[in-house]
DNA sequence: GCCACGATAGTG
DNA sequence: ACTATCGTGGCG
């Protein structure tokens, strides 16, 4: 009777300033489903993109066809392809009009498949089947077959660094806005504090 | 219309 | 350290 599965976060968790956004991910679970194949994965490293003042984000040019989801209301998924080969999801963030995301850079499989088929932002998507098709999903509903729940676990410790592969951001480069489970087998790169 | 360049990952 | 592979957006 009790929910088997954890119900979708609501809109106003993605409605919250980004890096807040972004620590309370960390320990979330990620639902998947496809078909009727469902599979779930506990988040343990995002990064936060901070807007248009954010030299990294890719809101930095303004709402540009790419990029002005990032723009509108919060709780809705921005997918984009890098390196012409890989996709990288993220959950909208902050107040309609106003710029902010959280990009999932790896996660835990909760089924004991292997830990580090998800460690990666790359990777993640490519293990989870997330595609451009998936850019504008809606996050805070279950028939979207891609939201994030809480299971009432939570972290016990958060860890941050800068952020991977923003070395052409100036100073915004060397800002700790990449959050962690320290030690965690499927966190990418990292797994400690530099600095 | 061009074209340099990535919020990456796998190999050497 | 090198590169696969292609959409984006700056430039003009």
């Amino acid at each position: 009777m009790s929910a088997r599965v954890p119900a979708p976060l609501p809109r106003a968790f993605y409605a919250r300033p980004t890096v807040a956004v972004a620590r309370d991910l960390l320990g979330k679970v990620l639902v998947r489903r496809v078909g009727r194949r469902e599979r779930r994965a506990r988040i343990v490293e995002v990064e936060a993109y901070l807007g248009e003042r954010d030299a990294a984000s890719h809101a930095r040019r303004g709402p540009t066809p790419r990029a002005a989801i990032m723009f509108g209301p919060p709780g809705f998924l921005y997918v984009y392809l890098i390196y012409g080969m890989y996709h990288c999801m993220n959950s909208i963030t902050e107040t309609d009009g106003v710029a902010g995301a959280v990009l999932i850079r790896a996660a835990a499989p909760l089924d004991g498949s292997d830990p580090t088929a998800l460690r990666g932002p790359g990777k993640l998507c490519r293990g989870l089947g997330v595609t451009m098709v998936d850019k504008g999903t809606d996050l805070t509903i279950r028939s979207s077959g891609l939201y994030v729940a809480d299971d009432g676990r939570s972290v016990v410790r958060i860890a941050r660094s800068p952020r991977i592969g923003v070395d052409y951001a100036g100073h915004w480069a060397a800002r700790h806005l990449r959050f962690f489970v320290p030690q965690h087998i499927s966190v990418s790169g990292p797994r400690r504090n530099l600095k």
